[in-house]
RNA sequence: GGGCGGUUAGCUCAGUUGGUAGAGCGUCGGCCUUACAAGCCGAAUGCCAGGUGUUCAAGUCACCUACUGCCCACCA
């Protein structure tokens, strides 16, 4: 297989276009609902068909894909499928704007011509999320992509709907809704954000109708005192006792009202009197059921007063604000302006101030289904980071039915139609031919459509052919995780948890992770009107897919948010850099075809066992990581096991063996070893950077009965236990600990590198001194040395420089270019560490309640710690006081 | 008003059962050592926001304070 070398430098597009098409043309990530394997799966969360792929995108598609691509790894069952949502509102309202250029309007097309532009439009753009989710190289089975507004997930939604109906978690009704009177439709509460805002809070005197005095009431929206129908107090404020009971004149409009009292007034605000508009603001709506005023609606839906604004006809709300201030004023009603910081409600589409609004609406009974889905939390369910679990019940215990009807035409039209002869509502998943009341074919159906949640809702199954009954639903349902940005928690997640439970009986996933928001540099939300957003695709383009996977891999710390920027992947874009390199030099040293295996216990030099047992560890924590979805932490294993231990030490380490004139069977083993490390480093990073993995795999010799071209359909390396070998990485670090001693007096005394020390190295023990013998190559090039000499009783010249490494002197002889003044410095530094390390310990050990309390393991390890200190203090004052008689 | 999080090296952040701290970028010194200068070798830098408590031992657990984000909520 190894036919070509790689080239010299890594080309992320050509490769990733590559493989990109290999795995979609060989259907590599399409399962067989059929085949055996435990099933693993997850669906997307479904993109507007509108958007542009974006940075908490890429974050949500290398988590899913990383998931997905370790679960087949571990030879299970994998699904993953793909899809858009149709996102009615948002798509609506750009196809709108579109029309707006044009010059014309959906009123003038009409609704049948405007569907068929918007279905344009989704032909056009769905392609372009499609292929920006192709980009991040993520492994969905596209011959599963579903779209929320297809032939199939309509009928789901159609089913859904009247099943609801049916048992009576569906209503309509007249109540007080959010109204966006840009995109004329009602909003679902939790589509209204809630901004602050600088207004004014007058205060408005009313009179009493005997004529007894008057009352002030506050108000911040003085165009609604046109609907009011009373004004209100709360039962024990003293000031108004009197006057409950009575009745006020609306002012401007000279109408009677009640002045009653209930406790739900917050004395303290304004003047403690409030005026109750009942159409116009939803607690006084609930107050005007409570006490049966009058319901006066003057405003209507495009927020322009209406007929019973009487004088103020034709005004917009905000015209009507201020005449009406000026005419109370002129009345002298107005008493006072203040200003007040106070939140109002806007439109999360398109940012206008949101219109309690009375009209007849669509509702879900979820007050009926969120205890089952609070339920399932956690037993059934369980989300990461846990925290979340708490503002989960929060939410589900105090939510509010939900307005599920939409005023816009792009969507699931209900499937309500209304018999024109005698009334009657039918709610049919196929339209139907004739009342079943009256046989009336005079039938009209809804006009309004449901909320794109509606559709999203039913996602899990809806896309596995429900309701149908499907072998992907047979297998695949539940799946197994849910991934998506906190952010959609309840719009979607309980959601799906409801409407799963309702029409599956059965919980949507088994997991739900939350991942982070991704931020700017300055821990701003990234946002088109900031201009901080970081496209993920220039960042492709710039430093490939595999940089920007690893990046964001990195980051994902659970829990936090993830504050990114361009440096930060232009960094981790080094790594992949290194993980060519490293592979180009270790297939430059294998041959055409894979080493021959050896056994473990036939591994010979430290290096090789050393790093056998480093990879038995890697491969625990990798898997670790993943499976409890500390994703940073797989990063950061596979990260520095690669650069600080397989490039900085181990290829430097068996340089010497692969050289010309090495000892074939000390080569032979090496190659095997360092074969096998890079083919199972493959394995394990493939799921984070699977182009750059999958085009090394492809070269890397295989042996025959192993020959598998494509990497993502490599299962997971078996553990090898006999290959944990932990006294051999304690050696290893005394090896590392004696070089890195040599350079470190190299640095600090300014010795060129080039220049070859003579080291004399006295061994603690025996088996320091077998040690250092049988790695005299490996220690010699390392440290550059052009004399080495292991002596217990060795004779240290007095030019000399020193280190003391787990016991064992190390002497490098100075010539007399050197500056001893240097070494004179470094060597009190050193003992002055060491001082200072040792008065902690010995403190600690002195320490009673530490010796008698603290487990034995501790207590020894500090013993022996100050019982190493000490050795080497002695021995670097021995040689410091050796030293100094020369100078 | 309620809830959740953050405060660790110059900057941005890691740190799962409590045993005196790590990475990336940046800084300083030295290297073209035949995989990699997008690199190599070495170095510097932290009363882990402040306080109290639990403990032999606290960045890690509990409580309090300060600052700082975010979410939810019907104060007009």
């Amino acid at each position: 297989m190894a036919e070509t070398a790689l080239p010299k430098g890594y080309e992320p597009h050509d490769v990733e276009a590559r493989w990109r098409e290999h795995w979609e043309s060989e259907h590599t990530f399409t399962p067989d609902p059929k085949a055996p394997g435990e099933p693993y799966s997850i669906v997307i969360p479904p993109p507007n068909v509108t958007g542009a792929l974006h940075m908490g995108h890429a974050l949500n598609l290398t988590i899913i894909d990383l998931l997905c691509r370790h679960a087949r790894q571990k030879g299970k069952n994998v699904l993953w499928i793909p899809g858009e949502d149709h996102a009615g509102i948002a798509t609506q309202n750009v196809v709108e704007r579109q029309l707006a250029k044009e010059g014309t309007s959906r009123h003038k097309l009409g609704r049948e011509k405007f569907l068929e532009r918007v279905w344009k439009w989704r032909e056009d753009y769905g392609n372009r999320i499609v292929s920006q989710i192709k980009a991040m190289g993520a492994s969905v089975d596209w011959t599963r992509e579903r779209f929320t507004m297809d032939e199939g997930l309509s009928r789901a939604v159609r089913r859904c709907f009247v099943d609801l109906y049916r048992k009576g978690y569906i209503y309509r009704g007249k109540y007080i809704i959010n109204w966006c009177s840009r995109c004329h439709t009602a909003l679902a509460d939790d589509e209204v954000e809630h901004q602050p805002v600088k207004g004014h809070l007058w205060h408005i005197r009313y009179d009493l109708e005997d004529g007894s005095g008057s009352i002030v009431i506050a108000t911040t929206r003085p165009e609604t005192i046109l609907g009011d129908s009373g004004v209100c107090v709360h039962p024990d404020d003293e000031r108004y006792k009197g006057m409950v009971g009575k009745n006020v004149i609306i002012p401007v409009v000279n109408r009677k009202a009640p002045l009653f009292a209930d406790k739900y007034v917050d004395r303290e605000f304004g003047t403690g009197a409030l005026k109750v508009t009942p159409c116009h603001d939803p607690n006084d709506w609930m107050l005007g059921h409570r006490y049966k005023l009058e319901f006066i609606q003057c405003i209507d839906e495009d927020g322009v007063m209406n007929e019973n604004a009487g004088p103020y006809k034709g005004m917009t709300k905000e015209a009507c604000r201020e005449k009406i201030v000026a005419d109370l004023e002129a009345e002298g009603r107005l008493v006072k302006v203040e200003d007040l910081d106070h939140g109002v409600g806007h439109c999360y589409r398109c940012k206008t101030v949101v219109e309690p609004h009375v009209s007849e609406q669509w509702f879900v009974a979820t007050s009926k289904l969120a205890p089952m889905a609070r339920d399932a939390v956690p037993s059934k369910t369980q989300i990461f980071p846990d925290n979340w679990e708490k503002i989960y019940y929060n939410w589900l215990d105090n939510m509010r039915d939900w307005c599920i009807s939409r005023q816009i035409w792009w969507g699931h039209r209900i499937p309500a139609w209304t018999c024109q002869q005698c009334g009657e509502l039918i709610v049919e998943e196929e339209a139907p031919h004739a009342c079943p009341k009256c046989g009336s074919a005079d039938l009209k159906q809804e006009d309004d459509v449901l909320d794109t949640w509606f559709s999203s809702a039913l996602w899990p199954f809806s896309t596995m052919g429900w309701p149908d009954k499907t072998p992907e639903l047979k297998k695949y349902y539940p799946t197994s995780i849910l991934v998506t940005g906190f952010d959609i928690l309840f719009f979607w997640v309980a959601r799906m948890m409801m409407m799963g439970l309702f029409n599956m009986n059965q919980v949507p996933f088994h997991h739900v992770y939350l991942h982070a928001l991704v931020r700017d540099a300055e821990g701003k939300k990234m946002s088109k009107s900031s201009g901080n957003v970081i496209d993920p695709l220039v960042m492709i383009d710039k430093y490939g897919t595999d940089a920007l996977r690893f990046t964001l891999t990195a980051f994902a710390a659970m829990g936090r948010d993830i504050r990114l920027s361009e440096d930060r992947i232009e960094g981790y874009r080094h790594f992949v850099n290194k993980v060519w390199n490293a592979s180009r030099f270790a297939l430059m040293n294998l041959g055409d075809e894979a080493p021959a295996p050896v056994a473990p216990a036939q591994v010979k030099s430290l290096h090789n066992r050393w790093l056998l047992h480093r990879l038995e560890e890697l491969k625990d924590e990798v898997d670790q990581a993943i499976e409890s979805y500390r994703f940073n932490d797989a990063a950061q294993a596979l990260y520095k096991f690669l650069w600080n231990e397989f490039c900085d030490w181990y290829l430097e380490l068996i340089k010497p063996d692969m050289r010309e004139d090495a000892d074939p069977a000390a080569k032979a083993e090496s190659q095997y070893v360092l074969w096998l490390a890079l083919r199972e480093f493959l394995i394990l990073m493939h799921p984070i950077m699977p182009f750059m993995t999958a085009e090394i795999w492809k070269a890397l010799p295989e042996p025959a009965d192993l020959a598998e071209p494509d990497l993502a359909r490599v299962l997971y390396p078996a553990a090898r236990p006999e290959c944990r070998q932990p006294e051999d990485a304690a050696r290893m670090i005394f090896i590392q600990g004696a070089i890195g001693a040599v350079r470190t007096i190299r640095a600090e005394l300014n010795i060129a590198p080039s220049y070859k020390l003579t080291v004399l190295f006295r061994p603690a023990d025996q088996a320091q001194a077998a040690l250092l013998e049988q790695n005299r190559t490996v220690i010699t090039t390392l440290a550059r040395l052009g004399e080495m000499m292991v002596d217990t009783a060795g004779e240290a010249p007095k030019a000399s420089a020193s280190h003391v490494v787990e016991g064992c002197e190390v002497i490098v002889h100075l010539s007399g270019a050197v500056d001893f003044q240097a070494e004179l410095a470094r060597l009190e530094k050193e003992l002055g560490k060491i001082a200072k390390e040792l008065g902690g310990l010995t403190a600690k050990l002195a320490n009673q309640n530490f010796v008698s309390r603290a487990p034995a393991e501790i207590v020894k390890r500090e013993q022996d710690r100050v019982a190493e200190l000490t050795d080497a203090k002695e021995k670097l004052t021995n040689l410091q006081a050796r030293f100094k008689a020369i100078m």
